[in-house]
DNA sequence: GTGGTCTAGACCACA
DNA sequence: GTGGTCTAGACCACG
Protein backbone atom coordinates (compact mmCIF):
# COMPACT_ATOMS: atom_id res chain seq x y z
CA UNK A 1 0.00 0.00 0.00
CA UNK A 2 1.69 3.31 -1.38
CA UNK A 3 0.99 6.44 -1.10
CA UNK A 4 2.72 8.75 -3.71
CA UNK A 5 2.73 12.73 -1.72
CA UNK A 6 3.64 14.60 -4.98
CA UNK A 7 0.25 13.01 -6.74
CA UNK A 8 -2.08 15.28 -7.83
CA UNK A 9 -4.59 12.79 -6.62
CA UNK A 10 -5.12 13.85 -2.68
CA UNK A 11 -3.77 12.03 -0.19
CA UNK A 12 -7.02 10.79 1.52
CA UNK A 13 -8.24 9.91 -1.85
CA UNK A 14 -5.35 7.52 -2.40
CA UNK A 15 -5.83 5.71 0.83
CA UNK A 16 -9.91 5.62 -0.20
CA UNK A 17 -8.48 4.03 -3.52
CA UNK A 18 -6.45 1.82 -1.67
CA UNK A 19 -8.53 0.25 0.88
CA UNK A 20 -11.42 0.14 -1.40
CA UNK A 21 -8.83 -2.35 -3.27
CA UNK A 22 -7.88 -4.08 -0.38
CA UNK A 23 -11.49 -4.94 0.16
CA UNK A 24 -12.36 -5.70 -3.18
CA UNK A 25 -9.18 -8.11 -3.07
CA UNK A 26 -10.44 -9.82 -0.21
CA UNK A 27 -7.56 -8.40 2.11
CA UNK A 28 -10.30 -6.71 4.45
CA UNK A 29 -12.99 -9.23 4.83
CA UNK A 30 -16.66 -8.04 5.86
CA UNK A 31 -17.15 -7.46 9.34
CA UNK A 32 -13.35 -7.74 9.39
CA UNK A 33 -11.56 -4.21 11.64
CA UNK A 34 -9.47 -2.33 9.49
CA UNK A 35 -5.97 -0.90 10.85
CA UNK A 36 -7.06 1.66 13.48
CA UNK A 37 -6.75 5.85 12.49
CA UNK A 38 -3.37 5.37 13.85
CA UNK A 39 -1.92 2.84 12.85
CA UNK A 40 -2.86 3.87 9.71
CA UNK A 41 -1.76 7.21 9.50
CA UNK A 42 1.81 5.83 11.38
CA UNK A 43 2.46 2.82 8.70
CA UNK A 44 1.51 5.65 5.79
CA UNK A 45 3.48 8.16 7.47
CA UNK A 46 0.44 10.51 7.38
CA UNK A 47 -1.64 12.55 9.78
CA UNK A 48 -4.03 10.31 11.45
CA UNK A 49 -6.57 13.38 10.38
CA UNK A 50 -5.79 12.81 6.66
CA UNK A 51 -7.11 9.23 7.23
CA UNK A 52 -9.51 9.85 9.67
CA UNK A 53 -11.13 11.85 6.10
CA UNK A 54 -10.33 8.73 4.04
CA UNK A 55 -12.42 6.82 6.22
CA UNK A 56 -15.66 9.57 6.70
CA UNK A 57 -15.14 9.12 3.11
CA UNK A 58 -15.97 5.11 2.79
CA UNK A 59 -18.34 5.27 5.77
CA UNK A 60 -20.69 7.81 3.63
CA UNK A 61 -19.74 5.43 0.66
CA UNK A 62 -21.57 2.18 2.45
CA UNK A 63 -18.32 0.59 2.34
CA UNK A 64 -17.29 0.67 5.54
CA UNK A 65 -19.33 1.63 9.35
CA UNK A 66 -17.72 2.74 12.75
CA UNK A 67 -18.39 1.68 16.04
CA UNK A 68 -16.91 4.87 18.64
CA UNK A 69 -14.18 2.90 20.76
CA UNK A 70 -14.19 0.00 18.82
CA UNK A 71 -13.26 0.53 14.96
CA UNK A 72 -13.59 0.35 11.98
CA UNK A 73 -15.76 -2.68 9.75
CA UNK A 74 -16.38 -3.44 6.62
CA UNK A 75 -20.11 -4.20 5.51
CA UNK A 76 -21.85 -7.00 3.88
CA UNK A 77 -21.91 -4.79 0.59
CA UNK A 78 -19.17 -3.36 0.57
CA UNK A 79 -17.20 -6.32 -1.02
CA UNK A 80 -19.61 -6.07 -4.72
CA UNK A 81 -20.01 -2.02 -4.24
CA UNK A 82 -15.91 -1.75 -3.99
CA UNK A 83 -15.34 -4.46 -6.55
CA UNK A 84 -18.04 -2.75 -8.72
CA UNK A 85 -16.16 0.53 -8.13
CA UNK A 86 -12.63 -0.50 -9.09
CA UNK A 87 -13.74 -2.25 -12.40
CA UNK A 88 -15.12 1.31 -13.63
CA UNK A 89 -12.64 3.46 -12.52
CA UNK A 90 -10.33 1.55 -14.46
CA UNK A 91 -12.62 1.73 -17.64
CA UNK A 92 -12.46 5.24 -17.21
CA UNK A 93 -8.69 5.59 -16.33
CA UNK A 94 -8.09 3.60 -19.85
CA UNK A 95 -10.64 5.42 -21.90
CA UNK A 96 -8.95 9.12 -20.59
CA UNK A 97 -5.77 7.59 -21.46
CA UNK A 98 -6.45 6.78 -25.01
CA UNK A 99 -8.41 9.59 -24.99
CA UNK A 100 -5.39 11.46 -24.64
CA UNK A 101 -3.28 9.40 -26.44
CA UNK A 102 -5.42 9.15 -29.62
CA UNK A 103 -5.67 13.30 -29.64
CA UNK A 104 -1.66 13.19 -29.19
CA UNK A 105 -2.04 11.52 -33.03
CA UNK A 106 -1.25 7.79 -31.48
CA UNK A 107 -2.81 4.73 -33.42
CA UNK A 108 -4.28 2.25 -32.13
CA UNK A 109 -1.74 0.06 -32.91
CA UNK A 110 0.89 1.82 -30.87
CA UNK A 111 -1.85 2.60 -28.19
CA UNK A 112 -2.49 -1.42 -27.70
CA UNK A 113 1.70 -2.47 -28.06
CA UNK A 114 2.11 0.44 -25.28
CA UNK A 115 -0.56 -1.45 -23.24
CA UNK A 116 0.76 -4.81 -23.93
CA UNK A 117 4.49 -3.38 -22.78
CA UNK A 118 2.11 -1.99 -19.41
CA UNK A 119 0.86 -5.07 -18.67
CA UNK A 120 3.68 -6.92 -19.09
CA UNK A 121 6.27 -4.59 -17.03
CA UNK A 122 4.61 -5.51 -13.60
CA UNK A 123 5.07 -8.66 -12.22
CA UNK A 124 2.16 -10.51 -11.51
CA UNK A 125 2.16 -11.86 -8.17
CA UNK A 126 -1.28 -13.58 -7.96
CA UNK A 127 -0.70 -16.05 -10.76
CA UNK A 128 3.01 -17.22 -10.18
CA UNK A 129 1.34 -21.02 -8.66
CA UNK A 130 -0.55 -21.48 -11.80
CA UNK B 1 -9.06 20.26 -26.39
CA UNK B 2 -11.44 19.69 -23.42
CA UNK B 3 -10.86 20.81 -20.02
CA UNK B 4 -12.32 19.12 -16.65
CA UNK B 5 -12.45 21.54 -14.01
CA UNK B 6 -13.25 18.94 -11.42
CA UNK B 7 -9.76 17.18 -12.38
CA UNK B 8 -7.41 16.62 -9.53
CA UNK B 9 -4.61 17.70 -12.26
CA UNK B 10 -4.47 21.31 -12.35
CA UNK B 11 -6.13 23.25 -15.32
CA UNK B 12 -2.37 24.90 -16.32
CA UNK B 13 -1.21 21.25 -16.47
CA UNK B 14 -4.09 20.01 -18.63
CA UNK B 15 -3.66 23.01 -21.08
CA UNK B 16 0.23 21.84 -21.43
CA UNK B 17 -0.73 18.27 -21.90
CA UNK B 18 -3.17 19.11 -24.68
CA UNK B 19 -1.24 21.51 -26.20
CA UNK B 20 1.35 18.86 -26.39
CA UNK B 21 -1.03 16.83 -28.00
CA UNK B 22 -1.86 19.38 -30.08
CA UNK B 23 2.06 19.67 -31.86
CA UNK B 24 2.63 15.60 -31.46
CA UNK B 25 -0.33 15.29 -33.82
CA UNK B 26 0.34 17.90 -36.34
CA UNK B 27 -2.37 20.40 -35.52
CA UNK B 28 0.56 23.29 -34.40
CA UNK B 29 3.29 22.88 -36.73
CA UNK B 30 7.03 24.26 -36.22
CA UNK B 31 6.92 28.14 -37.04
CA UNK B 32 3.19 28.14 -36.54
CA UNK B 33 1.90 30.35 -33.50
CA UNK B 34 -0.30 29.02 -30.96
CA UNK B 35 -3.99 30.66 -30.36
CA UNK B 36 -3.23 33.71 -28.67
CA UNK B 37 -3.77 34.00 -25.05
CA UNK B 38 -7.37 35.66 -24.48
CA UNK B 39 -8.31 33.47 -27.39
CA UNK B 40 -7.43 30.31 -25.82
CA UNK B 41 -8.73 31.49 -22.34
CA UNK B 42 -12.41 32.21 -24.36
CA UNK B 43 -12.28 28.76 -25.73
CA UNK B 44 -11.10 27.03 -22.65
CA UNK B 45 -13.30 29.08 -20.35
CA UNK B 46 -10.66 29.35 -18.37
CA UNK B 47 -8.75 32.55 -16.64
CA UNK B 48 -5.68 33.90 -18.84
CA UNK B 49 -3.87 33.96 -16.43
CA UNK B 50 -4.29 29.98 -16.12
CA UNK B 51 -3.05 30.10 -19.97
CA UNK B 52 -0.27 32.28 -19.25
CA UNK B 53 1.19 29.67 -16.81
CA UNK B 54 0.40 26.15 -18.87
CA UNK B 55 2.65 28.76 -21.55
CA UNK B 56 5.22 29.30 -19.29
CA UNK B 57 5.79 25.56 -18.90
CA UNK B 58 5.62 25.05 -22.28
CA UNK B 59 8.33 27.25 -23.06
CA UNK B 60 10.75 25.95 -20.20
CA UNK B 61 10.77 22.88 -22.29
CA UNK B 62 12.08 24.29 -25.21
CA UNK B 63 8.53 23.09 -26.90
CA UNK B 64 7.71 26.96 -27.98
CA UNK B 65 9.43 29.88 -28.27
CA UNK B 66 7.72 33.53 -27.27
CA UNK B 67 8.50 36.65 -29.51
CA UNK B 68 7.28 39.25 -27.44
CA UNK B 69 4.48 41.60 -28.65
CA UNK B 70 3.58 38.62 -31.63
CA UNK B 71 2.67 35.29 -30.00
CA UNK B 72 4.29 31.77 -29.67
CA UNK B 73 5.27 29.72 -31.84
CA UNK B 74 6.31 25.92 -32.04
CA UNK B 75 10.01 24.49 -32.41
CA UNK B 76 11.71 22.16 -34.76
CA UNK B 77 12.38 20.13 -31.55
CA UNK B 78 9.09 20.35 -30.18
CA UNK B 79 7.14 18.18 -32.29
CA UNK B 80 9.52 15.48 -31.66
CA UNK B 81 10.01 16.00 -28.05
CA UNK B 82 6.03 16.66 -27.57
CA UNK B 83 5.53 13.29 -29.55
CA UNK B 84 8.40 11.64 -26.82
CA UNK B 85 6.27 12.95 -23.56
CA UNK B 86 3.10 11.89 -25.28
CA UNK B 87 4.16 8.27 -25.78
CA UNK B 88 6.02 7.87 -22.29
CA UNK B 89 3.18 9.58 -20.82
CA UNK B 90 0.71 7.13 -22.25
CA UNK B 91 2.72 3.91 -20.77
CA UNK B 92 3.39 5.29 -17.51
CA UNK B 93 -0.51 5.70 -17.09
CA UNK B 94 -1.57 2.61 -18.30
CA UNK B 95 1.11 0.72 -16.44
CA UNK B 96 -0.57 3.00 -13.12
CA UNK B 97 -3.89 2.31 -13.92
CA UNK B 98 -2.78 -1.27 -14.59
CA UNK B 99 -1.31 -1.68 -11.04
CA UNK B 100 -4.17 -0.12 -9.56
CA UNK B 101 -6.57 -2.96 -11.02
CA UNK B 102 -4.01 -5.66 -10.15
CA UNK B 103 -3.87 -4.68 -6.77
CA UNK B 104 -7.86 -4.32 -7.04
CA UNK B 105 -7.98 -8.05 -7.59
CA UNK B 106 -8.81 -7.76 -11.40
CA UNK B 107 -7.75 -10.69 -13.33
CA UNK B 108 -5.16 -9.95 -16.65
CA UNK B 109 -8.38 -11.14 -18.63
CA UNK B 110 -10.61 -8.43 -17.24
CA UNK B 111 -7.78 -5.80 -17.52
CA UNK B 112 -7.66 -6.29 -21.23
CA UNK B 113 -11.36 -6.87 -22.06
CA UNK B 114 -11.87 -3.33 -20.53
CA UNK B 115 -8.96 -1.92 -22.54
CA UNK B 116 -10.03 -3.46 -25.68
CA UNK B 117 -13.87 -1.83 -24.37
CA UNK B 118 -12.58 1.94 -23.87
CA UNK B 119 -10.43 1.35 -27.39
CA UNK B 120 -13.63 0.79 -28.74
CA UNK B 121 -15.60 3.47 -27.03
CA UNK B 122 -14.42 6.65 -28.43
CA UNK B 123 -15.06 7.31 -31.70
CA UNK B 124 -11.62 6.77 -34.01
CA UNK B 125 -10.90 9.53 -35.58
CA UNK B 126 -7.45 8.23 -36.36
CA UNK B 127 -8.57 5.70 -38.66
CA UNK B 128 -9.77 7.82 -41.82
CA UNK B 129 -7.31 6.55 -43.62
CA UNK B 130 -7.89 2.91 -43.71
CA UNK C 1 -35.72 1.40 26.47
CA UNK C 2 -33.61 1.91 22.98
CA UNK C 3 -30.14 2.94 22.87
CA UNK C 4 -28.85 4.31 19.71
CA UNK C 5 -24.71 4.12 18.85
CA UNK C 6 -24.78 6.57 16.11
CA UNK C 7 -26.77 9.47 17.86
CA UNK C 8 -24.70 12.24 18.65
CA UNK C 9 -26.24 12.46 22.06
CA UNK C 10 -23.78 9.93 24.39
CA UNK C 11 -24.74 7.02 24.96
CA UNK C 12 -24.15 7.31 28.91
CA UNK C 13 -26.54 10.64 28.39
CA UNK C 14 -29.12 8.32 26.57
CA UNK C 15 -29.12 6.23 29.20
CA UNK C 16 -29.28 8.76 31.95
CA UNK C 17 -32.48 10.07 29.96
CA UNK C 18 -34.06 6.79 29.13
CA UNK C 19 -33.72 5.87 33.21
CA UNK C 20 -35.14 9.61 34.00
CA UNK C 21 -38.05 8.66 31.52
CA UNK C 22 -38.88 5.34 33.48
CA UNK C 23 -38.53 6.73 37.10
CA UNK C 24 -40.88 9.44 35.76
CA UNK C 25 -43.27 6.78 33.88
CA UNK C 26 -43.38 4.84 37.29
CA UNK C 27 -41.95 2.02 36.22
CA UNK C 28 -39.13 2.39 38.82
CA UNK C 29 -40.64 3.57 41.85
CA UNK C 30 -39.09 5.09 45.47
CA UNK C 31 -37.00 2.23 47.31
CA UNK C 32 -37.04 0.17 44.47
CA UNK C 33 -33.49 -1.21 42.90
CA UNK C 34 -32.18 -0.79 39.78
CA UNK C 35 -30.97 -3.03 37.36
CA UNK C 36 -27.24 -3.71 37.91
CA UNK C 37 -24.57 -2.71 35.77
CA UNK C 38 -23.77 -5.68 34.26
CA UNK C 39 -27.25 -6.55 33.51
CA UNK C 40 -28.20 -2.76 32.12
CA UNK C 41 -25.05 -3.36 30.14
CA UNK C 42 -25.91 -6.77 28.89
CA UNK C 43 -29.28 -5.57 27.85
CA UNK C 44 -28.09 -2.39 26.10
CA UNK C 45 -25.19 -4.41 24.64
CA UNK C 46 -22.83 -1.53 26.16
CA UNK C 47 -20.40 -1.10 27.99
CA UNK C 48 -20.59 -1.35 31.54
CA UNK C 49 -18.34 1.86 31.91
CA UNK C 50 -20.95 3.54 30.32
CA UNK C 51 -23.46 2.64 32.38
CA UNK C 52 -21.42 3.11 35.45
CA UNK C 53 -20.91 6.84 34.25
CA UNK C 54 -24.91 7.30 33.38
CA UNK C 55 -25.74 5.88 37.32
CA UNK C 56 -22.97 8.07 38.72
CA UNK C 57 -24.91 11.12 36.40
CA UNK C 58 -28.37 10.00 38.07
CA UNK C 59 -26.76 9.88 41.68
CA UNK C 60 -25.39 13.36 41.24
CA UNK C 61 -28.71 14.53 40.25
CA UNK C 62 -30.36 13.28 44.15
CA UNK C 63 -32.34 11.11 41.78
CA UNK C 64 -30.96 8.43 42.90
CA UNK C 65 -28.46 6.65 45.65
CA UNK C 66 -26.07 3.86 46.19
CA UNK C 67 -26.26 1.41 48.59
CA UNK C 68 -22.45 -0.11 48.13
CA UNK C 69 -22.69 -3.81 47.25
CA UNK C 70 -26.11 -3.65 46.99
CA UNK C 71 -27.11 -1.68 44.43
CA UNK C 72 -28.82 1.69 43.42
CA UNK C 73 -32.30 2.64 44.46
CA UNK C 74 -34.53 5.58 43.59
CA UNK C 75 -35.07 8.62 45.91
CA UNK C 76 -38.38 9.80 46.76
CA UNK C 77 -37.68 12.99 46.03
CA UNK C 78 -36.69 11.04 42.50
CA UNK C 79 -40.34 10.45 41.11
CA UNK C 80 -41.33 14.30 40.81
CA UNK C 81 -38.05 15.58 39.76
CA UNK C 82 -37.88 12.74 36.87
CA UNK C 83 -41.25 14.05 35.85
CA UNK C 84 -40.53 17.98 36.37
CA UNK C 85 -37.29 17.12 33.97
CA UNK C 86 -38.87 15.40 31.52
CA UNK C 87 -41.33 17.92 31.01
CA UNK C 88 -39.13 20.67 30.61
CA UNK C 89 -37.11 18.65 28.05
CA UNK C 90 -39.85 17.92 25.69
CA UNK C 91 -40.84 21.60 26.00
CA UNK C 92 -37.26 22.71 24.96
CA UNK C 93 -36.66 19.70 21.88
CA UNK C 94 -40.24 20.28 20.22
CA UNK C 95 -39.08 24.61 20.68
CA UNK C 96 -36.04 23.48 19.60
CA UNK C 97 -37.39 21.72 16.38
CA UNK C 98 -39.91 24.04 15.32
CA UNK C 99 -37.17 26.91 15.65
CA UNK C 100 -35.34 25.32 13.04
CA UNK C 101 -38.22 24.34 10.87
CA UNK C 102 -39.43 28.23 10.83
CA UNK C 103 -35.91 28.97 9.88
CA UNK C 104 -36.51 26.59 6.80
CA UNK C 105 -39.60 28.94 6.08
CA UNK C 106 -42.19 25.80 6.71
CA UNK C 107 -45.33 27.26 7.39
CA UNK C 108 -46.86 26.78 11.35
CA UNK C 109 -49.92 24.21 9.43
CA UNK C 110 -47.21 22.28 7.95
CA UNK C 111 -45.72 22.23 11.23
CA UNK C 112 -48.41 21.46 12.76
CA UNK C 113 -49.58 18.82 10.46
CA UNK C 114 -45.69 17.30 10.97
CA UNK C 115 -46.79 16.94 14.80
CA UNK C 116 -49.94 15.46 14.68
CA UNK C 117 -48.63 12.87 11.85
CA UNK C 118 -45.79 12.46 14.62
CA UNK C 119 -48.16 11.64 17.14
CA UNK C 120 -50.10 9.25 15.19
CA UNK C 121 -47.66 7.20 13.88
CA UNK C 122 -45.79 5.72 16.83
CA UNK C 123 -48.27 3.12 18.55
CA UNK C 124 -49.69 4.62 21.90
CA UNK C 125 -49.18 3.00 24.35
CA UNK C 126 -50.01 5.80 26.73
CA UNK C 127 -53.78 4.94 25.83
CA UNK C 128 -54.39 1.50 26.81
CA UNK C 129 -57.09 2.87 29.66
CA UNK C 130 -59.08 4.19 27.36
CA UNK D 1 -27.86 31.84 11.86
CA UNK D 2 -26.56 30.49 15.56
CA UNK D 3 -24.22 27.91 16.12
CA UNK D 4 -24.69 26.46 19.65
CA UNK D 5 -20.61 25.19 20.40
CA UNK D 6 -21.94 23.25 23.70
CA UNK D 7 -24.69 20.94 21.70
CA UNK D 8 -24.10 17.60 21.01
CA UNK D 9 -24.59 17.75 17.34
CA UNK D 10 -20.89 19.21 15.77
CA UNK D 11 -20.37 22.34 14.53
CA UNK D 12 -20.27 21.28 10.97
CA UNK D 13 -23.31 19.46 11.23
CA UNK D 14 -25.03 22.54 12.46
CA UNK D 15 -23.68 24.80 9.69
CA UNK D 16 -24.73 22.00 7.08
CA UNK D 17 -28.31 22.53 8.73
CA UNK D 18 -28.74 26.00 8.84
CA UNK D 19 -27.60 26.42 5.16
CA UNK D 20 -29.91 23.42 3.94
CA UNK D 21 -32.57 25.85 5.98
CA UNK D 22 -31.24 29.24 4.14
CA UNK D 23 -31.42 27.38 0.89
CA UNK D 24 -35.06 25.68 1.40
CA UNK D 25 -36.48 29.29 2.86
CA UNK D 26 -34.99 31.07 -0.22
CA UNK D 27 -32.18 32.94 1.38
CA UNK D 28 -29.83 31.58 -1.08
CA UNK D 29 -31.23 31.00 -5.04
CA UNK D 30 -30.47 28.65 -7.49
CA UNK D 31 -26.85 29.65 -9.22
CA UNK D 32 -26.36 32.18 -6.10
CA UNK D 33 -23.20 32.45 -4.14
CA UNK D 34 -22.82 31.02 -0.55
CA UNK D 35 -20.80 33.20 1.59
CA UNK D 36 -17.28 32.41 1.38
CA UNK D 37 -15.14 30.11 3.54
CA UNK D 38 -13.86 32.80 5.37
CA UNK D 39 -16.49 35.12 5.52
CA UNK D 40 -18.71 32.55 6.84
CA UNK D 41 -16.20 31.55 9.50
CA UNK D 42 -15.42 35.22 10.47
CA UNK D 43 -19.83 35.24 11.08
CA UNK D 44 -19.57 32.52 12.98
CA UNK D 45 -16.69 32.63 14.99
CA UNK D 46 -15.54 28.65 13.90
CA UNK D 47 -12.15 27.71 12.23
CA UNK D 48 -12.57 27.85 8.14
CA UNK D 49 -11.78 24.16 8.44
CA UNK D 50 -15.04 23.57 10.03
CA UNK D 51 -17.02 25.27 7.27
CA UNK D 52 -15.00 23.80 4.78
CA UNK D 53 -15.98 20.65 6.21
CA UNK D 54 -19.84 21.43 5.87
CA UNK D 55 -19.26 22.78 3.07
CA UNK D 56 -18.40 19.40 1.73
CA UNK D 57 -20.98 17.21 2.82
CA UNK D 58 -23.30 20.24 0.90
CA UNK D 59 -21.50 19.31 -1.90
CA UNK D 60 -21.54 15.96 -1.36
CA UNK D 61 -25.10 15.98 -1.06
CA UNK D 62 -25.75 17.80 -4.53
CA UNK D 63 -27.14 20.77 -2.87
CA UNK D 64 -23.87 23.17 -3.28
CA UNK D 65 -21.71 22.92 -6.11
CA UNK D 66 -17.74 24.43 -6.11
CA UNK D 67 -15.69 26.08 -8.30
CA UNK D 68 -12.04 26.80 -7.19
CA UNK D 69 -11.11 30.20 -7.11
CA UNK D 70 -14.42 31.38 -7.26
CA UNK D 71 -17.08 29.95 -4.98
CA UNK D 72 -20.03 27.82 -4.13
CA UNK D 73 -22.75 28.18 -5.22
CA UNK D 74 -26.60 26.20 -4.92
CA UNK D 75 -27.65 23.85 -7.84
CA UNK D 76 -31.30 23.91 -9.33
CA UNK D 77 -32.45 21.11 -7.50
CA UNK D 78 -30.89 21.99 -4.59
CA UNK D 79 -33.71 23.95 -3.06
CA UNK D 80 -36.48 21.24 -3.68
CA UNK D 81 -33.35 18.79 -1.72
CA UNK D 82 -33.63 20.82 0.81
CA UNK D 83 -36.95 21.64 1.36
CA UNK D 84 -37.43 17.65 1.40
CA UNK D 85 -34.81 17.44 3.92
CA UNK D 86 -36.34 20.17 5.94
CA UNK D 87 -39.77 18.48 6.23
CA UNK D 88 -38.09 14.80 6.85
CA UNK D 89 -35.70 16.51 9.09
CA UNK D 90 -38.60 17.98 11.29
CA UNK D 91 -41.00 14.65 11.21
CA UNK D 92 -38.09 12.85 12.58
CA UNK D 93 -37.10 15.07 15.68
CA UNK D 94 -40.86 15.79 16.57
CA UNK D 95 -41.16 11.59 16.29
CA UNK D 96 -38.36 11.38 18.71
CA UNK D 97 -39.26 13.60 21.09
CA UNK D 98 -42.79 12.38 21.52
CA UNK D 99 -41.35 8.92 21.97
CA UNK D 100 -39.49 9.96 24.54
CA UNK D 101 -41.93 11.84 26.11
CA UNK D 102 -44.18 8.82 25.88
CA UNK D 103 -41.78 6.59 27.12
CA UNK D 104 -41.81 9.22 30.35
CA UNK D 105 -45.66 8.98 31.24
CA UNK D 106 -46.46 12.04 29.43
CA UNK D 107 -49.75 11.81 28.00
CA UNK D 108 -51.27 12.80 24.21
CA UNK D 109 -52.40 15.58 26.24
CA UNK D 110 -50.17 17.49 27.90
CA UNK D 111 -47.42 16.26 24.82
CA UNK D 112 -49.97 18.00 22.73
CA UNK D 113 -50.16 21.33 25.11
CA UNK D 114 -46.07 21.28 25.33
CA UNK D 115 -46.28 21.67 21.69
CA UNK D 116 -48.82 24.57 21.16
CA UNK D 117 -46.85 26.43 23.96
CA UNK D 118 -43.40 26.06 21.73
CA UNK D 119 -45.41 27.37 19.05
CA UNK D 120 -46.74 30.35 20.15
CA UNK D 121 -43.16 30.67 22.52
CA UNK D 122 -41.39 32.25 19.54
CA UNK D 123 -42.48 35.34 17.45
CA UNK D 124 -43.51 34.48 14.04
CA UNK D 125 -41.57 36.75 12.33
CA UNK D 126 -43.12 35.66 9.02
CA UNK D 127 -46.67 36.26 9.65
CA UNK D 128 -46.03 39.67 11.51
CA UNK D 129 -47.72 41.88 8.27
CA UNK D 130 -51.01 39.21 7.58
C1' DG E 1 -6.64 1.54 23.10
C1' DT E 2 -10.68 3.12 19.51
C1' DG E 3 -13.17 6.79 16.46
C1' DG E 4 -14.85 11.98 16.15
C1' DT E 5 -14.44 16.98 16.32
C1' DC E 6 -12.08 21.27 16.50
C1' DT E 7 -8.30 24.78 16.18
C1' DA E 8 -4.29 27.03 14.31
C1' DG E 9 -1.58 27.70 10.77
C1' DA E 10 0.63 26.40 6.40
C1' DC E 11 0.84 25.83 1.27
C1' DC E 12 -1.34 25.15 -3.36
C1' DA E 13 -4.33 26.14 -7.55
C1' DC E 14 -7.18 29.44 -9.45
C1' DA E 15 -9.64 34.38 -10.53
C1' DG F 1 -9.69 37.22 -3.06
C1' DT F 2 -11.72 32.00 -3.71
C1' DG F 3 -11.82 26.79 -2.54
C1' DG F 4 -8.82 22.41 -1.28
C1' DT F 5 -5.44 19.71 1.25
C1' DC F 6 -2.37 18.74 4.91
C1' DT F 7 -0.03 18.89 9.51
C1' DA F 8 0.30 19.29 14.47
C1' DG F 9 -1.77 18.99 18.47
C1' DA F 10 -5.76 19.24 21.57
C1' DC F 11 -10.03 17.34 23.88
C1' DC F 12 -14.12 14.21 24.07
C1' DA F 13 -16.84 9.71 24.20
C1' DC F 14 -16.30 4.95 24.43
C1' DG F 15 -14.09 0.02 25.61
Amino acid sequence: MDIDPNSHVPIYEQIVDSVRAGIAAGIYRPGEMLPSLRTMALELVVNPNTVQRAYEVLEREGIVYSRRGIGLFVTKQGVASSRAKSKSALLANLSGDIASARSAGLTDESIRAAFEKALNRTAQQTRSKT
